[in-house]
DNA sequence: CATGAATGAGATTTCATTCAT
DNA sequence: TATGAATGAAATCTCATTCAT
């Protein structure tokens, strides 16, 4: 008799964002953005086409709103508590723990680096990713000054780049690469 | 009035493919692949959209054809004598000549790493791309293994991690980016 | 806490329908018919769509009985005192409450205007405007009899004809259209 | 073997343009705006719906273009080349032109009609329209001046008004509609 | 009576590709 | 070889209407 309450409303509508963003996201990651179509994502839901209209306003919105979220959740990951100070000790349990969470899932990381390829999704995140990156940029810099390096910020760089390129390249085949073995090696070289 | 010779014709024809994967490539870089069209191609290249398909089968076929000749420049680059002996000199000059590169043009690169992302262009490339560059990483790993290094393998894909990573970190701010003191540090660390 | 009785659901349900209809002109003079959905009028009327459907079965059903409410309004200022007998006073009083009325709301009449040049709507409506208006063009029509014109129909049909090129014209532009004056002249030529 | 000529091209779009716009025409007539479907259009003209958006860029692009050229054609009407001076035989001329014109083609007008009441069309022409009618209007009011009448712009206005009227009521039952008739009335009040 | 999430038919639009010339 | 009008399949998007609550 009694139309559904504001809260029942408030729940079924986060629940199917977030289950239409899921179901897109898994899409893209199966099959790119270019051949993911609407159609096929709300089939994928088991919504009609329409309703996915009533929570994007667009395709395009609702690759951004993705690629945002998944970006927001990638520069979380660098949110960091320490005293600034960046020990042997702290760098070895940093490289390891990246290397564990590129294991934990690939698919992810290939939207990020989609993203990062994204001219206008980039330029809207831009200072947000600055802000959150470059304080362990920066503690990675003095890292390399105590250190004696003669270029600590190319040095900090170098690491970041190569951070960068492993993930590329072990997300185009998880199986095969050495990922523990290069952490090793990053350690040896950049320690 | 003469009719034009086969050499002739020869030469027409490279020059206008040249031409179109050119003005191809522009575009791509400028707009992505998803929002550049046949049609603005063939009008940028001052041709019709019928002749371009005397060249290429499809836009598939442009795209591809594109890529792997950014990814022959590339190969080119390295074992300049041919021996399959890479020398320190050699070395050293693959990545100078690899930065260079990298330098010259931007959003070739761009358009490079954005392919390596699009899950079905990989795939098709995959063969090609592997056939191209595991001589040069055999070749790798043989002057990391005559150099004592315990992991030739991972020394191997290291580099080419952190080269991809530098190229990656470069084109999104390539007036920032200190290529040439990454440059020396790599050949510090990985010469 | 007592249900409500059934007189005051009566006025309820009319007050709510005069404030769907009202809400739904406003909006159709704003934007125009194509324009205009369902879920915009709901919104501005404050109400859900669903209950928009308890008052009106269709979209269509909507647009046509304003139409049909604003010719109401329109055609009970004709023949005040209702006896069939049209004096040169009453005459009088009904050009200068057209003009009053036409003052009083123009973006009634351009929706009505509008209308009368959408083909189906006008089928529709042609019976009812006919019985209508039949009475009133009688009773004209006896008016110039009475007064010796030698057409009398022809009459009639121009007095018509020129208060809706008056308000077709005054519609346009309602600041500069001086519609006193034409009033006047109206009550020149036409008494 | 050798591509159309520019000049063989050019018939075949400015054909192709022409029988476009005179379908859409067409159904915009029989249905009205709202109920034409580019898809109806396209099927009507015997082409692929693609096709039509090489010619124009959306359907309300078709929509307004065939509106504007409908009212270029209609302001043309007014062109006169006459010397300022209005007779009372040239008055007779006028009125007489302008019923005969509405009689040679109702669904034009008909669309005039409607042009004028989409805000934005009107707006884009209204400069080209009052250049265009307003040397005709200072002839009238000058007319009647010359005539001794009290309010000359008045007069003016209510005769435009009136044949305003006479043309909208005429579009919707051309058949039944004694435009002869009130023509003459016209002569006898108006002149 | 009241809600608004959900539907689905149908509209518009895009664009790689073809083909008559 | 070269053209670009034409195709048509498939995509995106809209919105009046329904219905479980």
């Amino acid at each position: 008799m009694s139309p559904k309450s504001k809260q029942q409303n408030e729940l079924i509508k986060v629940g199917r964002k977030h289950e239409i963003s899921a179901t897109a996201l898994k899409l893209f990651a199966e099959n790119g953005f270019q051949h993911t179509t609407i159609s096929a994502i709300a089939k994928e839901a088991g919504i009609a086409k329409g309703l996915l209209y009533n929570y994007y306003d667009s395709k395009e919105a609702l690759i951004k709103e993705i690629i945002i979220s998944e970006l927001h959740q990638f520069t979380n990951l660098f949110d960091s508590n320490n005293d600034g100070i960046l020990t042997a000790e702290e760098f070895e349990f940093f490289i390891k723990n990246t290397i564990a969470t590129l294991k934990k899932n690939p698919e992810h990381w290939k939207l990020y680096f989609a993203a990062f390829l994204q001219k206008d999704v980039l330029q809207i995140l831009r200072h947000e990713l600055e802000a959150k990156l470059m304080p362990q940029y920066l503690i990675l810099i003095d890292y390399y000054r105590r250190k004696g390096e003669t270029n600590p910020e190319a040095a900090a760089l170098l690491l970041t780049a190569t951070l960068d390129g492993i993930s590329l390249n072990y997300i185009h085949a998880p199986d095969a690469y050495p990922l523990e073995a290069l952490g090793e090696l990053i350690l040896q070289k950049f320690k």
